[in-house]
DNA sequence: CAATAGAGCGCT
DNA sequence: AAAGCGCTCTATTG
C-alpha cells in the first residue's frame, strides 16, 4: 500500500505511518536528534486558515529519514468505478458529470493518538522544529495539542527571503531552484483530498524531506553573508511574537456589518442609477473598457466627447512601441475623473465607485455571498466573539514589511466617511480595549538619522513637524509663518524625496505648474544638500559591494538590486530609487519589529499574557487587544517598547508615538 | 469551465 | 516615469 521506494534515506520500513508500533519507531528516532522538519496537509473549506482548517496529513523529516502519516485521507489508490453527478448550470439546465469512485484508504492512526505521541517531541526545547513557512504549520497543528509547538524553531522559508528577498519563496519554487527538482507538477498540494493515497503519501514526504534539507544546506549561509542580527530578530519574532498574534485573529461587530452591507447596498445601487441617468445610457460601470467608451467616445454617439488625459499601464507600453492608440488604452481612474469636475458622469461614476469598493471588498468579502463558494465567510466564532483571522506574513515583501492576507487588514479604510464606519467594526468585546500606537513619521526621522545633521535633523531635534521644516526651507519663511498651503507642498516635496518622485509627479500631487514644482525641488536640493548627498552615498556604497549590489538597513538585512547596474536607464533609475526606499521603509520596519518584541516580553515579564495581547501591525502601528483594567498599565508599555531607551539609542533623531485607547479602531485617528 | 492579465483602488 | 503591499472586477486565453 505504501509502495517500495527505494531512496538513500530510508532508516524506516515503511516510509508511510499506519500503526502505532511505527510512530513509536519515529518518535524514538527523533527523540536522539537535536532538529526535525515537519509539514501538514490540511483540507476543509478554509484549508488555508490555520486557526479553522483540519490537519489530514502530517509528515516529519530528520537525518536520513522522511515519513508522512496520514490520518483521514478519504480515499485509496484505484478508481473502482464510476458515477453520474447530475448539476444544475447557470443557464437552469441540468447536467450530468462523470465521477470516479475510488476504494477505500487503509485504516489510518486517529489525530489525537499521533498527536499525543508527539508532544513530548513538539514540546521538547531540545529539538529544534524546522518547517517551511512555519507559522503556519506551527498554528494547524496547535488545534490538536495542549499548546502550540515550543520553540527553537527555525524556518526555511525566512532564510530563503533572508539570503535573496527578490526570489519566491515558496517549498516548491525553492525546491525547483536550489534542486532542480520539481515534484509537484500535478498540484497535489493545492487539493489533497483528490489524489490516491500513495500519491499524497510520497507528496506530503517529499515536502518535509526538502524542507530538512534546505534547512541542513543553509546551516552556515546566514553567517556567511553576516545576516546574524537580522535573522535573530525574525526568529524572535517567529518564537515569541507572531504565533500569537496570528492563533488570536481580530474582533469584529458582524451586526454593524450587517447593517452597513444594507446601507451600502442601498447606495451603491442609487449611485449605480445616477451614472446611468447622467450617461443616457446602461453600461457596466465596472469595466473600464466600457467606461473610456462612454468618457471619451464622439457625442455624436451619445458619449461625452471628453478629451483623455493619461494613457493606462498598458496604453503606455503600447505608445512606447509605437502602435497605434485605442480609446481604451486611455484612463478612467479616480486621479482623471477628478480632471472633470463639471461633467456629471464622471462625477457620478467617482462616487458610485467609492460605494462599491467598500462594499464588494470590505463588507461582502467579509460575510461573503450567498451560494457563491468562491466568497465564502471569513468571520469565525471564538469564545470572546466573531473573529477573521488574517494572516500576517513576516516574509511576504522586498523591504522588510510585514503583509497582511485573507484578508488584508493592513488596508482597512481611513479616509471616507463611509470608510470610517467601515474601520469602525474591529471593536473590542465588552470588558476590553484596543491600545494603538503609531510612530510619528517614522520614514522621515529615519531619513534626518542617516542623513546625520542639517534642516531636517536639526528641525526634528526641536520638535517640529517634518512637513512645516521643509516647507519653511523651500519657501524661505520662519517655520510659524508656513501657511497651509505651504505645507501641503513641503508634504508632497518629502513623499517626492523618499520615494524618488520627479517634477512631474511632484506638479500633479501638488496642483502646481511643472516649472514651480522643477523650482522647489531645486531649492530642496539647496537647502537639504546632506540629503542629496546622503542618495548619493547610499547609491555609491551598493555599488561598490558585489556582485549584485545591495544596502543593507539598520538591522543589516539586505536588499539586493541587480539592476543599479543596468545599461537600460529606466531600469537603473527605478532600481536607485529603490535602494533609497528600501533604506528607509526597510529601517523604519526593523524599528517596529524590535517594537513588537520588547512589548511581547514587557506583557510576559508582567504575567499580562492572558489581559493584552498584539492583534495587529500596519507598518508604523501596533494594536492591541488588552482588558479593561490592564490599558492604561499596557499604553505605558506600548509607548515603552516603541520608543524608549532601548529603541531610541539606534536612532539619532527623537522618536514619537501617538498612543489611543478605544474600543473600536476609528476612534484612534 | 478555470486560470491569468490588466485596471483600478484600499492602506502606509 | 512614485516605494511597498492585497483584493475585486472585467476581459481574454487556454
Amino acid at each position: 500500500m505504501t509502495g517500495a521506494h527505494v531512496t538513500r534515506d530510508h532508516v524506516f520500513p515503511s516510509s508511510t505511518i499506519l500503526t502505532e508500533g511505527q510512530l513509536d519507531d519515529v518518535v524514538s528516532y527523533l527523540k536522539r536528534q537535536d532538529a526535525f522538519a515537519f509539514d501538514v496537509e490540511t483540507t476543509g473549506d478554509h484549508r488555508g486558515v490555520p486557526t479553522q482548517n483540519e490537519v489530514t496529513w502530517l509528515s516529519l523529516a530528520s537525518h536520513g529519514m522522511a515519513v508522512a502519516i496520514p490520518m483521514g485521507h478519504p480515499i485509496g489508490d484505484k478508481i473502482i468505478g464510476e458515477e453520474k453527478i447530475p448539476k444544475v448550470g447557470k443557464d437552469g439546465k441540468t447536467r450530468h458529470y462523470r465521477h470516479p469512485i475510488w476504494e477505500p484508504p487503509p485504516p489510518q492512526l486517529r489525530r489525537h493518538v499521533v498527536f499525543e505521541k508527539l508532544w513530548p517531541l513538539f514540546n521538547s526545547p531540545d529539538h529544534t522544529k524546522v518547517a517551511h513557512n512555519l507559522p503556519f504549520d506551527v498554528i494547524s497543528t496547535a488545534k490538536y495539542l495542549p499548546a502550540p509547538a515550543a520553540p527553537p524553531y527555525a524556518d526555511t522559508r525566512q532564510i530563503a527571503w533572508l539570503l535573496d528577498e527578490n526570489e519566491r519563496t515558496g517549498l516548491k519554487p525553492t525546491t525547483k531552484r536550489v534542486y532542480r527538482v520539481d515534484y509537484d507538477k500535478e498540484g497535489v498540494g493545492k487539493c489533497v483530498e483528490k489524489f490516491p493515497f500513495s500519491k499524497v503519501a510520497e507528496y506530503a514526504r517529499l515536502d518535509s524531506k526538502f524542507t530538512w534539507l534546505l534547512y541542513r544546506r543553509w546551516r552556515d549561509a546566514i553567517a556567511h553573508e553576516r545576516l546574524d542580527d537580522a535573522q535573530r530578530m525574525e526568529n524572535d519574532l517567529l518564537e515569541q511574537v507572531i504565533i500569537d498574534m496570528l492563533s488570536h485573529g481580530a474582533p469584529v461587530l458582524v451586526p454593524w456589518l450587517q447593517q452597513l452591507r444594507v446601507d451600502l447596498a442601498i447606495e451603491v445601487e442609487e449611485r449605480e442609477a445616477a451614472v446611468y441617468a447622467a450617461a443616457g445610457q446602461l453600461f457596466n460601470v465596472g469595466s473600464s473598457q466600457q467606461k473610456a467608451n462612454i468618457l471619451f467616445g464622439p457625442k455624436a454617439e451619445g458619449c461625452q466627447g471628453l478629451r483623455p488625459k493619461k494613457l493606462t499601464d498598458g496604453g503606455e507600453k503600447k505608445a512606447k512601441r509605437g502602435e497605434p492608440l485605442l480609446i481604451t488604452d486611455y484612463s478612467t481612474d479616480a486621479d482623471t475623473l477628478k480632471e472633470y469636475p463639471s461633467n456629471k458622469v464622471a462625477q457620478a461614476i467617482l462616487r458610485y465607485q467609492e460605494s462599491v469598493k467598500l462594499l464588494s471588498t470590505y463588507v461582502d468579502g467579509y460575510l461573503g455571498i450567498e451560494d457563491d463558494p468562491k466568497k465564502p465567510c471569513i468571520i469565525f466564532e471564538s469564545e470572546t466573539g466573531p473573529r477573521v483571522y488574517t494572516t500576517l506574513d513576516p516574509h511576504g515583501t522586498v523591504t522588510g514589511r510585514w503583509s497582511s492576507y485573507g484578508p488584508n487588514l493592513q488596508n482597512i479604510p481611513t479616509r471616507s466617511e463611509s470608510g470610517k464606519k467601515i474601520r469602525g467594526i474591529y471593536t473590542a468585546p465588552d470588558g476590553w480595549k484596543l491600545v494603538v500606537g503609531d510612530l510619528g513619521q517614522i520614514e522621515l526621522v529615519v531619513l534626518a538619522h542617516f542623513a546625520g545633521g542639517g534642516k531636517l535633523f536639526e528641525g526634528f531635534h526641536e520638535g517640529h513637524d517634518p512637513h512645516t521644516i521643509t516647507a519653511a526651507a523651500i519657501f524661505g519663511v520662519p517655520l510659524d509663518q508656513v501657511t497651509k498651503e505651504q505645507r501641503t507642498i513641503g508634504k508632497t516635496i518629502n513623499f517626492a524625496i523618499v520615494f524618488g518622485a520627479g517634477p512631474k509627479t511632484v506638479a500633479t500631487q501638488a496642483g502646481i505648474s511643472l516649472t514651480f514644482a522643477k523650482q522647489m525641488l531645486a531649492e530642496h536640493g539647496q537647502q537639504f544638500p546632506e540629503v542629496h548627498k546622503l542618495k548619493a552615498k547610499i547609491l555609491k556604497v551598493a555599488r561598490s559591494r558585489g556582485p549584485v549590489p545591495f544596502i543593507r538597513t539598520l538591522i543589516g538585512r539586505k536588499r539586493r538590486l541587480r539592476d543599479l547596474n543596468s545599461y537600460d536607464s529606466e531600469y537603473r533609475s527605478r532600481a536607485e530609487r529603490q535602494a533609497v526606499n528600501s533604506l528607509i521603509q526597510g529601517s523604519a520596519a526593523d524599528l517596529i519589529k524590535l517594537a513588537m518584541i520588547r512589548i511581547r516580553r514587557a506583557l510576559r515579564e508582567r504575567g499580562l499574557d492572558d489581559s493584552a495581547r498584539l492583534i495587529l501591525t500596519i507598518h508604523d502601528e501596533l494594536v492591541i487587544e488588552a482588558r479593561d483594567e490592564v490599558a492604561d498599565m499596557v499604553a505605558e508599555l506600548l509607548r515603552d517598547a516603541m520608543i524608549g531607551p532601548g529603541i531610541q539609542e539606534r536612532i539619532s533623531v527623537p522618536l514619537t508615538v501617538d498612543i489611543h485607547i478605544v474600543q473600536s479602531w476609528n476612534e484612534a485617528k
